[in-house]
DNA sequence: TCTGGGGTCCTAGGACCC
DNA sequence: TCTGGGGTCCTAGGACCC
């Protein structure tokens, strides 16, 4: 059977979320920073027509912000998060064969819907998530992942689409693929892009009908997957259950330069925390920590950046013992007389819980200890992250990023829920 | 003053084994 | 003086993605 891909794209994503619940920036450009409000990461249509490009660190554009009235914010991914998962159940209603690919993304497998009106199908899956979330949405449909993708470039692009480019049993799909540049191509980042160039293939059509050979000796099975896309051989299937993550990381640059041992043990005690309560969401051990640290490569001072880890005779997720281990491997890598700019830490050689090897003089973490990082976990999910922490992590938290910015919690947080006041005309 | 964070997959090369 | 061939496992680094 033929299969068939749509691919459901959320539109400017975290600056609509921010408009959703903010009616003073629906007319205004939008952009959103980074942690830390380090960079752009996302821009209404207006700051993109503005010119303002993806990645521009704030203080860059900071008078264009100011010439244009562009509303910034911080990255609020609380929120974020709750608008993703609205828009992933919304489009459950559509198929039960969805794939959450990132968080403003979704693959949904069409596949034996033939009969239908797929461009009108995709009008209305994007109608119905704008009218139940209000993030709008652009939808490509084709026969394999690649193919969706670039018709999801088309339906955001071309405005006479309404949002929805359909290429399934399209006769001008190689007219399509001429127009797309290989570096538009999903998978093509730079690198492959150059060599491609290098080879006079300058669009998706040539690179369809290249040499396999030379695809694979140049790109590696990789790209000769792409290739076979491209044909409409579906290589890249739909994954419905994500497996468990293989590392876990949790790294931050720190809102001041940090110079003291006593502030990164902090920091370190903090993220490995927040790893571990991942790690036990995915019912996971770990058996291997690593932390790093670094100072700011982008200042003329003193550069040092260092490493380590450890793996434990026993796999572990019990933040105590996580977050001792850390801060043991901070004091050894840590060197005094220099400006830190960012720490992070790394959980890796994950196994299932319950399949980890006991050892006769490792102190496994007992009943008890499981019924206390339970019982944690339970209380941050409801009352928010941060609610318990550790107290190693501290209370002050100098290192903590900046967010100058920060909408309310519209949709997690009693407080924040917006209120809508009548005004007598 | 101010430059994000979290992932995966693939390959090459070294260690080690039979 | 000569130094096969095949296999596995691990790690670092490259490339790419959102």
């Amino acid at each position: 059977m033929k299969k068939i891909f749509a691919l459901v794209d959320c539109n400017n994503f975290y600056a609509s979320c921010e408009r959703v619940f903010n009616p003073t920036v629906m007319n205004r450009p939008v952009a959103v920073l980074s942690n830390n409000d380090g960079c752009v990461v996302a821009r209404s249509d207006e700051v993109k027509a503005l010119g303002v490009v993806l990645g521009t660190p704030y203080f860059k554009c900071q008078k264009q912000v100011r010439k244009h009235n562009i509303a910034i914010f911080s990255s609020n991914y609380t929120l974020y998060g709750d608008m993703s998962q609205r828009v992933m159940e919304t489009l459950e209603q559509f198929t039960p064969d969805i794939e959450i690919y990132s968080i403003d993304e979704a693959f949904l497998s069409l596949s034996g819907f033939e009969h239908l009106n797929l461009y009108q199908y995709g009008r209305n899956i994007r109608r119905t998530v704008e009218k139940w979330t209000g993030i709008p949405v652009s939808i490509g449909i084709a026969a394999t992942k690649t193919l969706a993708k670039i018709a999801t470039r088309i339906a955001k692009k071309e405005k006479s689409f309404k949002g929805v480019c359909s290429l399934v049993n399209d006769s001008r799909l190689d007219d399509v693929l001429k127009a797309t540049p290989v570096e538009n191509i999903w998978g093509i980042g730079r690198r492959s892009a150059k060599k491609l160039h290098a080879r006079g293939l300058y669009n998706a059509k040539r690179f369809k009908y290249a040499n396999a050979k030379w695809v694979k000796k140049h790109l590696t099975v990789v790209g000769l997957r792409i290739q076979q896309e491209l044909w409409e051989t579906s290589c890249i299937p739909l994954e419905q259950f994500p497996p468990p993550k293989k590392q876990i990381i949790c790294s931050r640059s720190f809102g001041r330069p940090v110079t003291s041992l006593h502030d990164l043990r902090e920091a370190v005690s903090d993220y490995t925390h927040q790893a571990a309560m991942k790690l036990r969401k995915q019912k996971s051990l770990a058996e291997v920590l690593q932390v790093y640290i670094a100072t700011n490569r982008f200042k003329a001072e003193p550069q040092y950046c260092n490493a380590m880890h450890v793996t434990f005779p026993s796999a572990t997720a019990d933040s105590f013992q996580l977050a001792r281990f850390a801060c043991r491997c901070m004091e050894r890598i840590f060197r005094s007389g220099y400006r830190y700019k960012k720490a992070g830490v790394v959980l890796a050689g994950l196994i299932p819980e319950g399949e980890s090897q006991a050892d006769l003089f490792w102190n496994t973490s007992s009943l008890r200890k499981q019924k206390l990082m339970d019982g944690l976990d339970v209380i941050n999910e409801k009352y928010g992250h941060g609610s318990i922490r550790i107290a190693s992590a501290g209370i002050r938290q100098p290192w903590q990023m900046k967010r100058d910015f920060m909408s309310p919690h519209y949709t997690t947080r009693w407080n924040d829920i917006p209120v809508v006041k009548a005004t007598e005309s």
